[in-house]
DNA sequence: GCCGTTTTCGGCCCGACTGTTTTCAGTCG
């Protein structure tokens, strides 16, 4: 799939372009075909061969031929030209904060600032301060950018940016000058990384309220601090952006701040279609407010259903809401059981009756235990005979607990040559049986994407356990074809999995609108290896929400009964 | 570059903050 390879390159035309100062609704537009791309389910050559490519709005005649000539060469000639141009280390420099390309087109003409290591010389130098709009204090701010790009830590998973944001909104929620305060932001809609944390207050005495929050004790830099808005620096290097709007304007401004930018972009240009004005204050026609208070009754006015803050990714979600045709989406309340959880039994550092202690505290009616199998040896993976010690084990706990159901399962390897690391008599013993690759990630993708399809074949395997085997920010996915995967999926009902751990959530929501579109079924599980672990359910199920999914499709959103009918049919996916 | 029951040309979302400035450009979200 040559998607994300075809969205880079439109993103780096967006950035040369505007650093030689093009017009910035085609740098914008370059942009946005490069998000289209990314936030593409299915294969861009399939959209070629099947001539649907120009149908998708942002992808004119333009970006079109350039992405079939880059399918049928490798290449686009007029990105290759454009490289040509201007030196390869400036687009480096666009990710310095506080360093736009304006700037940086300057600093290239005027100072022949070609890389980071040039401009640093010249922001030690004294000839900068004698170009035009330049000043000491932009010089140090400049400073102090460098210095922080060279210190960057790169985008936060979910796991790291919810505790820090939980905190500061915590924090501010309890002031008497703070009516209400919200996560906003990338991190209002779940996605799984996020650049920097947005929070939203209301109050119509924003004074005291930017005073605590630059004033926190995990502030470590003011960025900046006017009268509605502040931007801190909180330990490991993240931004906060704080901004603080009248009562009035809570729906308005919570519209905005949430985003994304792409979605805010479509909600005004139909605003100004219907002869009205979106900003952050208010919806307006000329001097009359339409709406500010609520997100509901902006999303109305506009003649729109109301739009999930998960799905605002500018994917199809505002027609979809034009039309009255959103999906009802699942809700963590749906959630019965988790169907992948560890114990010490093998790398778990919880007992199986702990785990059940927990799962029964957030309201479950089971949860299933997927031990590691034996191949696994770092995980103190189970051999045939300790599976079978611990399902009498679970016998044993199922007699003690009330209402509550404890599945026998395994997150049995797939081995290196395609073959499952426990014998097929004792997977059929099992209730629940997730099957994940552990080993061989260097393998070529019709080896690996083969050695899934042979698992999804096996009639004991329930689930596929992290279909793709990423971490976020520390291993890139394997070679598979996820495309041909989730087919057999659906052919076999064999549900794919989403791993809600932080740094996996694999199948990604992308991935999981696609999969869903096939008919495949879907398990949320959260991996845990400890208690707590398993309110990461809650970023499992955002995720879902982000790939569109209802109830339905849910494997563990059915109770008990309805999850073991799914689970002896072999027309799970079907129905 | 994209797009069109007002347009095939002329628009394209909107505002806060900062630093440099006598009225605004650049950056950011």
């Amino acid at each position: 799939m040559k998607n994300a390879e075809i969205a880079a390159a439109f993103g780096q035309f967006a950035d040369i372009l505007e650093i030689k100062g093009a017009d910035a609704f085609r740098v914008n537009a370059y942009r946005r075909v490069s998000r289209i791309l990314e936030g593409l389910g299915v294969d861009v050559t399939d959209l070629v061969e099947s001539g649907e490519l120009r149908d998708i709005p942002g992808i004119g005649e333009g970006s079109a031929s350039r992405i079939e000539e880059f399918l049928e060469t490798g290449e686009m000639s007029a990105l290759t030209e454009a490289r040509a141009s201007i030196p390869k280390g400036l687009l480096e420099l666009l990710a310095i904060p506080g360093l736009g390309p304006k700037t940086i087109g300057l600093l290239w003409t005027e100072l022949d600032v070609k890389s980071l290591s040039r401009l640093k010389r010249a922001l030690r130098g004294k000839k900068i301060l004698e170009l035009p709009g330049m000043g000491k204090k932009k010089v140090e701010n400049l400073r102090a950018g460098v210095v922080a790009y060279e210190s960057r830590t790169g985008r936060l998973h979910l796991g790291a940016a919810l505790p820090i944001a939980r905190a500061i909104v915590d924090v501010l929620a309890d002031m008497k000058e703070a009516g209400d305060v919200e996560l906003a932001g990338s991190l209002r809609r779940y996605r799984e990384t996020i650049g920097d944390i947005d929070i939203l207050v209301s109050s119509s005495r924003p004074g005291p309220i930017i005073r605590a929050f630059t004033e926190l004790p995990q502030v470590e830099e003011v960025l900046a601090a006017g009268s509605t808005k502040a931007s801190v620096r909180v330990s490991g290097a993240v931004q906060v952006d704080l901004r603080v709007v009248e009562p009035r304007s809570w729906g308005a401004a919570l519209v905005y701040f949430t985003g994304s930018k792409d979605h805010n972009v479509r909600l005004r240009g139909l605003a100004q279609e219907k002869g009205m004005k979106l900003n952050e204050y208010a919806l307006t026609r000329g001097k009359r407010t339409v709406a500010s208070k609520s997100e509901e009754a902006v999303y109305s006015k506009l003649g729109l259903q109301f739009i999930p803050p998960e799905l605002r990714e500018d994917r199809g979600e505002v027609e979809a809401a034009l039309d009255h045709r959103l999906p009802e989406l699942l809700e963590i309340a749906d959630m019965k059981g988790d169907l992948h959880v560890h114990s010490n039994w093998s790398d778990g550092h919880a007992s199986i009756e702990e785990m059940v202690r927990a799962a029964k505290r957030r309201g479950y009616r089971y949860i299933s235990i997927n031990d590691h199998t034996r191949s696994l040896g770092v995980a103190h993976g189970l051999t045939p005979a300790r599976l079978e010690a611990q399902m009498e084990e679970i016998d044993a706990v199922n007699a003690r607990v009330k209402n509550f159901t404890v599945l026998k399962g395994t997150e049995v390897d797939i081995l290196s040559d395609g073959g499952l690391d426990m014998p097929d008599d004792l997977l059929e013993r099992l209730d629940i049986v997730v099957a994940s690759i552990h080993s061989g990630f260097g393998q070529s993708i019709d080896r690996i994407t083969g050695r899934i399809v042979s698992a999804i074949e096996n009639p004991n395997v329930d689930i596929i356990g992290h279909p793709t085997g990423r971490l976020i920010g520390s291993r890139q996915a394997y070679a598979v074809d996820l495309e041909q995967v989730m087919r057999a999926a659906a052919e076999h009902g064999t549900a794919l999995e989403i791993n809600a751990y932080p740094e996996r959530l694999d199948l990604n929501a992308v991935n999981v609108r696609r999969a869903a579109e096939l008919g495949v079924t879907i398990a949320i599980s959260t991996d845990s290896h400890r208690p707590e672990e398993l309110e990461w359910m809650d970023v499992g199920v955002r995720t879902a929400r982000r790939g569109w999914l209802t109830k339905k499709g849910v494997l563990n959103a059915r109770p008990l009964r309805s999850l073991r009918s799914a689970l002896r049919s072999s027309l799970v996916g079907l129905d």
